[in-house]
DNA sequence: CTGAAAGCGCTAACAG
DNA sequence: CTGTTAGCGCTTTCAG
């Protein structure tokens, strides 16, 4: 019952040739004549041979293994992103070792300590902030890494993120627009980057039209704290119109006004995300929110983290991908308006 | 901008111990002097030196990694265990390398080769189904695997689910009390355990009490099957109830009854699901449903893979752990019903 | 093209 | 308790 793997020579004694044949005809970029590379191949098929991928990893120092930090799933856009991730990702020979990062706990650096630890050739950060001395470290120990959704100050670091700051625009304009005045918004955790630049993209558009925020409250990314933040806001004077940082927390927040506070949505109240994740087609909610762009920002992520690793990049590089607002019912449509 | 970690030996050196000593401070069951410990975690902390995983994984044939096979992440059930799944074990010192695999691809046999290829120290796999073949192969690598929400028919395969007979003959008693007579099932996959499970227990309850079943379709475990199941369903002599087999499906069955065919959930229809995932208790929703306790599921799972990775128990252990009713609004409630 | 030999960084006997 | 000595399984010079 112990670790009992056929290693490369025993696969050689058989084949009859030597270990390093064995390597060889393994290894992509070799040299092995077809008969040698024929033998030995047989033989391991009949052995069940594998070359172990540690052992590899060890003496050519690419594990072939990407640590992904992680905070917390329940919002769906991660899971979806986690999903596209791990299959492209494994399509080109390479894989996801997961790390939970508790992002209140703040032990972010510490995680990224340990995932160093594993040799990994790489390092996707989701929607975790990190210190700016950690990228230093990561670079020392020459482990690129790209942040996902989420940009730091420091602007060494890689980052793909939606372009937050014209969605936050977008989402201002599309409620002038449709004629609200009377404006709110609900916001996450005014630490991250996402948070700050939609609502500044938000705001500036406001301000552009001379209309000032009616409303402003916290949901902290959750549900709970998003449904509070509803509540109160519309306890004093009520908007006409919301605007909510993620789609998971406008979620809560039709669900708040409607069942909650039997206001209507669109009727009362508009209301609009951000995320475009599945829930907010269903027919229940068919909120109206800025898309971001998944299958883009994973497969913009891949590529340039793969470029560092394979190409030896240096050079960083910070995309944000536009993405279209996507109208349907939970906010009142302007009259011609288009996307 | 090459691997330049710190080794054991340079630590040694400044310490100016031997390389062992270095070894042995960092290996929890060591021995070594209080002195020479202290000498050797100053100089490693001045070098930033931490211990290379793979290395020691090569030696001690433990890489303190847990392959995770996952079909597909939609359905909130997943991410919700993925995410307890790698916070337990990454407690415990282990993390989790994840491997997607397309359940309809029917590769899962491959990518578990592929996992193997890893060392991992045991693998889970999380609803997908594989061959008994592939059991086989992984015992004699002498890699415990443990199915997490499926259970295979070869019994030597160890599995954690949640009672899924008894779950189903639940819902239907729940219905039959509740007066209903023209009870419709939208099922998932007829080659999963659960779908087998959940579907044998209701239609036993069913039979037991005479009542027939009045309709079945088949969701596919997808929204967009279990609609069309739905309409199906309706458009003929419609149900009075439906026992989806999962939420997820349930969630769209909703849906669909009240959006497109004007019915009332529960007026003239009820629906009951299976899963208690987050959405079912959302407003919108509010569907009575059976919970799988994700919880003591992950905990169990963690418990059976970890025992036999560390207490080299041979022993398979299949657990079907109870789970309550969650009664909502989406089925009528008969009279004095109690859990 | 091929085999022999030298490690990758670390743990685990083995003598002292 | 400590240093010395073998490897773990594989890739990679280095001669041939």
């Amino acid at each position: 019952m112990s670790r009992n793997r056929v290693t490369s020579a025993e696969v050689a004694k058989r084949a009859g040739v030597s270990q390093s044949a064995v390597s060889r005809t393994f290894t992509p970029g070799a040299s092995a004549s077809p008969k040698t590379a024929e033998k030995v191949r047989r033989a391991a098929t009949e052995l069940g041979y594998r070359p172990n991928v540690l052992a590899r990893a060890m003496v050519s120092g690419k594990s072939r293994i990407i640590g992904l930090v992680v905070a917390y799933l329940e919002n769906q856009f991660y899971p979806q992103a986690l999903e596209k991730l791990s299959t492209q990702l494994q399509q080109r020979g390479y894989h996801l070792l997961i790390f939970t990062a508790d992002q209140a706990m703040g032990n972010v650096d510490q995680v990224v300590e340990e995932i160093l630890d594993y040799q990994v050739d790489g390092i996707i950060a989701a929607s975790v902030d990190m210190s700016s001395n950690l990228a230093k470290r990561c670079r020392a120990a020459g482990v690129p890494m790209v942040l996902f959704n989420r940009s730091q100050d420091d602007p060494t670091m890689s980052a793909v993120t939606s372009d937050n700051h014209a969605g936050g625009r977008k989402v201002a304009e599309f409620l002038l627009a449709g004629g609200h005045r009377k404006i709110a918004h609900i916001a996450g955790w005014d630490e991250t980057s996402t948070q700050r630049d939609r609502e500044a993209g938000f705001v500036a558009a406001l301000t552009a039209a001379g209309v000032p925020l009616h409303a402003r409250g916290s949901g902290d990314f959750t549900m709970e704290k998003a449904a509070e933040a509803a509540r109160a806001i519309c306890a004093a004077d009520p908007p006409d119109a919301i605007f909510v940082t993620n789609d998971h927390m406008a979620l809560a927040v039709m669900d708040t006004l409607r069942f909650e506070l039997g206001l209507d949505v669109p009727g009362d109240v508009s209301v609009v995300g951000y995320d475009d994740v599945p829930a907010a087609s269903w027919p229940s909610y068919r909120l109206t929110t800025v898309r971001q762009p998944a299958n883009r920002m994973v497969a913009k992520t891949v590529e340039i983290l793969l470029d560092q690793i394979e190409n030896a990049t240096a050079r960083t590089r910070r995309i944000a991908i536009d993405g279209p607002m996507i109208l349907r019912t939970s906010a009142r449509i302007p009259k011609g308006w288009n996307t």
